[in-house]
DNA sequence: CTGTATCCGCTTGGATACTG
DNA sequence: CAGTATCCAAGCGGATACAG
């Protein structure tokens, strides 16, 4: 089945640059996003324990990928006014969806992993 | 559940920046992989009609990442030796399982758009 | 036709210092 | 504690020219 222009949406619409999957993985496709998706997969956390929890990010990358995640309505954000102030984050219903195919494609990568490395030592021992 | 640390693999690596998840997002994250994989979904294609296929993709861009999809060994290009030369890209075994988990993606892609841009104005409105 | 090589601007993201 | 502001380096990716 081969429709000339405008095709079904999951065959057509990936070449598009306007197109939903490339807006998505321009979004997740960030160092830190999934990394965050999955840290407050299981509950909220606030920001100093997201910060330990992902290696690596640093205060200005926390702060920016979760701007971006409360942005889209995956993320919530909740201050409670004390002293010192603490502040919760947790996933949103929409952000809760997202972990499904996350989660496919961390299987995916799990199980291929060693295959994709071979084929890269492979590809560099030749060329 | 709360482990304290090194929780299962499914829940726990994900933080590590060595993760398999973190690799493959840091491979298929760039901006023109994921369009390619989903280009040559449907069979083989020589280089310049992917260049046709893809709209906005440079020259280089599409050598190069070609280049590391051959390196992971989820596409492979086979070059005929006529005048002009013709090469042919497809999917490997490898490269086609990878097609499921990025469908889940695009699904959900299409499925939360409308959500996610709404709001994305309605945040833009308030601060 | 299918690349390779070079230049270069722009974005991403880390380090550091400072604030309510 | 949870940010904001600023500076800066690395690299992604586009434009262009050239080659087998």
């Amino acid at each position: 089945m081969v429709t000339t222009r405008d095709e079904s949406v999951l065959r057509g619409s990936p070449y598009r640059a306007d197109c939903p999957t490339r807006r998505i993985l321009d979004r997740i496709g960030d160092r830190w996003t999934v990394l965050i998706v999955v840290a407050l997969s299981d509950g909220s956390a606030r920001f100093s324990e997201l910060r330990r929890r992902i290696e690596g990010v640093s205060q200005k990358m926390l702060t920016q990928t979760l701007r971006g995640l409360e942005r889209d309505g995956l993320v919530s954000r909740t201050v409670h006014p004390e002293v010192p102030v603490r502040v919760e984050y947790a996933l949103t219903e929409a952000g809760r969806t997202l972990r499904e195919p996350l989660r496919a494609l961390e299987e995916w990568s799990v199980a291929h992993l060693g295959e994709v490395s071979a084929s890269q030592e492979a590809y560099d021992r030749t060329h």
